[in-house]
DNA sequence: CGGTATCTTGATTGGTATCAACTTAAGTGG
DNA sequence: CCACTTAAGTTGATACCAATCAAGATACCG
């Protein structure tokens, strides 16, 4: 099994500000693991305790509205921490965790890490600042979701995803998502997703490339995410 | 002015772990504050470099959209802190803080409260599960704005402001918020606000106390913002 | 080569925004 | 105290957006 201390991905997340003896006592004691295209990594209500870090692969984070659809709140990939919450609270999960293609993931157990995060104060301010940052994020998304139209939330979401996610040789973007994803993280039925991507295309703002989406003109993109 | 290390408003929120020494040192750094009502305590764009601790009074806490909306995202009151976020990142405030009515507030300094927050690791801890809490907030409202109607979110946010704030005597929600603040609360223009109170006053599931508003069906307001 | 999941398009319905007119309430100054 | 002004609240009519239902097309997989 690999070791931390020598693991890159750990250089994208709190986890770099940990000691090298951190770091091996870390090692000892996680548990690497592949979760498949579509299988879970958590669900909503279970106790997590632990945070994943994780090495390859893209997982989705959702949540069930009592209609019984799923809301997309983030996407998490290569470089990312995902459960620090249940470091502080012992509450269950409120979200749900689904690997959107094949995902390779570290668990470090909360008993382990939770002494780095009262005795190392640059590991815990990290962790604040992470978790500020996700916090200014969701400000933002409920600003969005509760006054754009679907229309500026799709173009926001895709200009969105190709910064985060960056293009293929081929300029798609750089995650796969099906019509019913895109419709998730835009908060909309997946027909309405799929006609305004449709529309789009007509356009000539996107094209499609198989499976993959190509952003061709980013300004009129902006535009329409902007509201004109 | 009044000392830090007397005051009971600290016991509602992380202030609570800090030690005598260091309450002393903050009273002597800390000012007060008048805020009178529809002025603001903060706008976006500001360098806040402090949090602010409120006393007594209501503040809204919202963002302007582009469309030149304003979301309420949040409403904060007596023993809550605001701006734990100038602490952690030296942005700018993404957020406006307005008096809803006349706010009491004491502002402690960042360049004094950052000592503490680097060498007190309760008080740290306590921040990092305030902010943990407030993005598990922040994600429920997501899915909320993204999946459910107008009239789902109006009725949930009545039911909120009565756990939050409680009632007066009479049995009428212990805030005062003007149609405008409620249309802002729940993301929608201020007429339609208007229209779905007028229809839950109809059906007499809440009435108006002069400007005060009181829920008189729980229930039923239960069942309508779970979507029946 | 079926069979299933995903994608796509059309038609219909309902919810919400917007615009406009009006009423009521809340100051303000004479 | 009244007349005036302004803000806030209310209601109706209309148009637009998005959800839903239904049907068909395309891709995917054993």
């Amino acid at each position: 099994m690999s070791k931390c201390e020598q693991c890159i991905v750990r250089q994208f997340n709190s986890l770099k500000h940990l000691s090298k003896d951190e770091l091996v006592r870390m090692s000892a004691c996680k548990t690497s693991k592949i979760i498949k295209k579509g299988e879970p990594l958590f669900v909503e209500g279970e106790h997590i305790n632990g945070v994943f870090c994780i090495k390859d692969g893209i997982c989705k984070v959702s949540k069930m509205s009592e209609n019984g659809k799923n809301q997309i709140v983030n996407l998490v990939h290569r470089g990312d921490l995902i459960g620090e919450r249940s470091l502080i609270s012992d509450e269950v999960s409120n979200l749900n965790a689904v690997a959107l293609n094949d995902l390779e993931i570290c668990f470090i157990p909360k008993t382990e890490i939770i002494k780095d995060l009262e005795k190392n104060p640059n590991f815990t301010m990290d962790v604040l600042k992470t978790m500020a940052n996700s916090l200014k994020n969701a400000d933002n998304l409920i600003v969005d979701m509760a006054q754009k139209t679907v229309k500026q939330r799709l173009a926001e979401a895709l200009l969105n995803l190709e910064e985060k996610f960056g293009t293929t040789n081929e300029g798609a973007l750089d995650i796969q998502l099906s019509r019913e994803d895109i419709a998730n993280i835009i908060g909309t039925a997946t027909e309405s997703a799929i006609r305004l991507l449709s529309n789009l295309k007509k356009k000539e703002i996107i094209v499609f490339k198989g499976k993959d989406i190509k952003i061709i003109n980013h300004n009129e993109l902006e535009k329409i995410s902007h509201g004109f």
